[in-house]
DNA sequence: GAATAATATGACACCGATGACATACCTGCC
DNA sequence: GGCAGGTATGTCATCGGTGTCATATTATTC
């Protein structure tokens, strides 16, 4: 059986508060003790039951993700940061999938808290637009930090890019390359990310005296299939879009693949654009054109935050970045209007 | 403050210990009692500690996973299947993100068990053949159960698909078809599945008649970049392979771009064919032929064998399937030996 | 009807740490 | 010399449950 605290008191000959002490690097412990109970704890191996620490202090040392989110790319950059930051402070991170839009929301997160200690609680995206989710943290007094929250943004700490910003970018990229009809494809509804682009997609046209077409504005759901469904819909127009900007990149997949079926060049008959920065991006053909998503910073911020914070909402906003690869390229005929 | 036991115990009129084995549904509770502690629960809104029930008890409800795997896909799937076995059994997750090769493997792994408690642990790969890992958990008397180990069956339970098996299929099918000529990409010399596949594409070619050539065979580590390295080379031969097999999807999608960027033409002037059937391998173009491993349904069996094992090592092994796409077909001309 | 077994309930110690508080020992200062 | 205040250490209750054991009640058997 592993070691005790009370071995290793028995064995330094000191009482468990002193170990307790030692171990927790307390004022008022004589160097003498100190160093005797070091080398009982080095030769007995000993390990504090994490458990036990939890029941008698305050701390667990436990942080808990939720998350729920279709794209396992985006969810292992996020928990690799977050793990990253964790692993700096000791803490480890219990991971917790979740329906945003369930009933059972409030009940979920209001069990891991009750249950598990957990000294915070970092939320992805949807849920961290969940306001179930939001109030049972509210209520327990849980401390919790958003990564990319779409709504509330007092409410609590949080990390995020500039969606809409990172979208003009894209779009404003687009138009400078000579293009004029831009088709957009929305993301999933339940991200106020999706709203976010679209506008970002709005503005660069309005700033540069395009007009906003509605006929070029596709719903999308952020997975492979919405986007071919948008892409042949767009492309079936009488004047198709000579851009396509997806919301994300496994849209944009769906777009190049309806592409490649239907004969179309990319770039030289039309150019395309992703959001995110995925695997994906690159190991496509061609290479996609993207935003990329400081999505492991993000959450390693977010983690940060958490650890760091006083009590007080504090929102970081990292830099994204455009990633130019050959989806995207001047329209043949720069004549169309 | 949230209730504890001793409200409920004091709202139904018992003590704690009738609270408790209502709670743990064991026998010797009259159903009178059962009703008024049941009421007494709904109505105090209360919530077990975990915490306190690990100190007190033997189960800490807890499992941890411990990967080290850098496709993301892969460990998606992998969590998600655990994931769905531990919500039946009311069991939490802890992920554990580790380095196969790190020297402080052993302690990491002893500091989890000892910290947390957990009541089991499920190792994917390539911590399934981390010796240090092994004997770890063996010294501490965890259980754990290894998803697709490669080495040292006997020393626990597991699950796993038939990777020389599927391999085999893969390549036979790409014979069929008539190719006489076939590259094969190596896998990450980490992972022991690479051997195992690479045994497989072997078998089938000798069952075929044909004989191995070792220019035709390219190492390659799991990712994109080394898959187009290994295509380059395959693709450069005087006499170059009519097909080419990549020990994962990921490398098969470098092989695409080789592919696209040279101007062959898939699957008219090559075959491509990968393995995993990761989300990757619908949306590239053309879709990749490749093969499902039940990556999902492995992990859930993992965790199944986890929670009802009793000691005795027990080994499952899960059906794959060949998924048949546009990124295989016969040969242009079928004269070439 | 007495002995035995099965059922039902509670008292209490205990898991392994920390928190609150008590106590003892030094210093330094009036 | 006595007292305040910092330093060093220990005692004991406590966190919120479960395990063990004692005991009371009821059912079964001969």
């Amino acid at each position: 059986m592993r070691a005790t605290i009370k071995d290793v008191s028995a064995a330094a000959g000191v009482s468990t508060k002193t170990v307790s002490r030692v171990l927790n690097g307390e004022r008022y412990v004589s160097e003498a003790l100190r160093l005797r109970v070091e080398m009982a704890v080095a030769q007995l191996d000993f390990q504090p039951s994490a458990v036990a620490r939890i029941l008698a202090g305050k701390r667990s040392n436990q942080i808990a993700l939720i998350y729920d989110n279709h794209s396992p790319h985006y969810i292992h950059q996020i928990q690799t940061g977050i793990w990253e930051r964790c692993l700096e402070q000791g803490v480890r991170l219990l991971a917790q999938p979740s329906d945003a839009g369930s009933p059972n929301l409030a009940r979920e997160v209001g069990e891991l808290i009750d249950q598990t200690r957990v000294d915070g609680v970092i939320l992805s995206s949807p849920v961290t637009d969940a306001s179930a989710a939001l109030e049972a943290l509210d209520k327990l007094g849980a401390p919790y930090v958003r990564i990319s929250p779409g709504t509330d943004h007092g409410r609590s700490s949080s990390v995020s890019m500039d969606d809409a910003k990172a979208a003009d970018d894209m779009t404003s990229h687009l138009i400078a390359l000579g293009h004029r009809r831009i088709g957009f494809i929305f993301g999933h509804p339940n991200h106020t990310a999706s709203d976010l682009r679209h506008f970002g997609y709005r503005r660069a046209l309005d700033r540069a005296g395009l007009s906003y077409e509605p006929k070029y504005v596709r719903p999308g759901l952020f997975d492979f299939a919405s986007g071919e469904a948008a892409a042949d819909t767009l492309l079936d127009l009488p004047v198709p879009p000579t851009a396509i900007f997806a919301s994300n990149d496994d849209m944009a997949a769906g777009v190049l693949t309806v592409a490649h079926r239907r004969g179309i060049a990319i770039p030289q008959d039309l150019s395309v654009a992703g959001f995110d920065d995925t695997a994906l991006a690159s190991q496509l053909w061609p290479p996609l054109t993207t935003v990329r998503q400081p999505t492991r910073q993000l959450a390693y911020a977010a983690a940060s935050l958490l650890f760091d914070g006083d009590g007080v909402p504090v929102h970081r906003r990292l830099p994204h970045e455009l990633v130019l690869r050959s989806s995207t390229a001047a329209p043949r005929s720069r004549s169309e209007a």
